[in-house]
DNA sequence: CTACTAGTTCAAGTTAACTTTAAGTCAAGG
DNA sequence: CCTTGACTTAAAGTTAACTTGAACTAGTAG
């Protein structure tokens, strides 16, 4: 495959695909004249790049996560660590959304009147989650 | 109370202060001498707008929220879809996690040869939402 | 009065994840 | 052979949300 036609495929713009072999993300198997080939197996490593992206995780954490190949070694205590990290931002989240929803729906003239509203500003003054 | 009072008790930076106010989305009520002076309103203000950058909405978007009086005026329909949007998010994070506890544990040599995995890496695929 | 401290301004720098641009290359069609 | 079009590179530009640096000032302590 060329790389429109992965991009077509991944729905990713090329310049994305070369910006992530630059990054070390994916690898080309080759060159047909300057174009790079990509195998079909690349479609799987983009989508679990697009995975960690969507879960928040960086373009660098991903890499550190998974080899180039996306084959061998995935360092599991790691991915246990990822995942109770990830355990607790979903926790955080999950608050604030049902704030959210709360306020949205909250008969209270002002938002400020509002007891759950204001819990939760408290609750976001505390929380300095990460992006 | 001036801008070192009111960073120790917001938590955040006199920079980030500065800046907010650049951008429109504070004010101080007068100065002494060059130094800004803060009625104690603005820890209320600061709460909100931290509230908004947690539940994802951009500095624009908070200011937007304001009046040019200055009250909140916060949309409820705003409010609902950033919930929804963050549900949709923490969705990932959950199939992200999952994946994460599962691939630590996984025997199988290679994630990509074990369904559980596969059918995450399928889930993200589908999903193509926001940012 | 002099020094010190905590504030000030404005401009420039930072980071992530890309995108855009300019200039160049190669294979194919006419 | 020449043009076209898809691809290439390297470098610079973009955006958000800040941070940092340099040069400056006003109130206060000694």
């Amino acid at each position: 495959m060329d790389i429109s036609e992965v991009a077509k495929k991944s729905g990713l713009p090329a310049s994305t695909l070369r910006y992530y072999e630059e990054k070390g993300l994916i690898r080309s198997i080759g060159r047909q004249g300057l174009k790079r080939v990509f195998p079909p197996s690349i479609l799987e490593r983009l989508a679990l790049i697009t995975l960690g992206r969507n879960a928040g995780f960086s373009l660098d954490e991903i890499a550190d996560m998974f080899t180039p190949e996306g084959k061998a070694d995935i360092d599991r205590a790691k991915l246990q660590s990822k995942g109770d990290e990830l355990n607790e931002t979903i926790k955080h989240l999950t608050a604030m959304r049902d704030g959210l929803y709360h306020a949205a729906k909250c008969p209270a003239p002002s938002h400020f009147e509002c007891p759950t509203f204001q819990k939760l500003l408290k609750r976001a003054a505390k929380a300095r989650p990460e992006k």
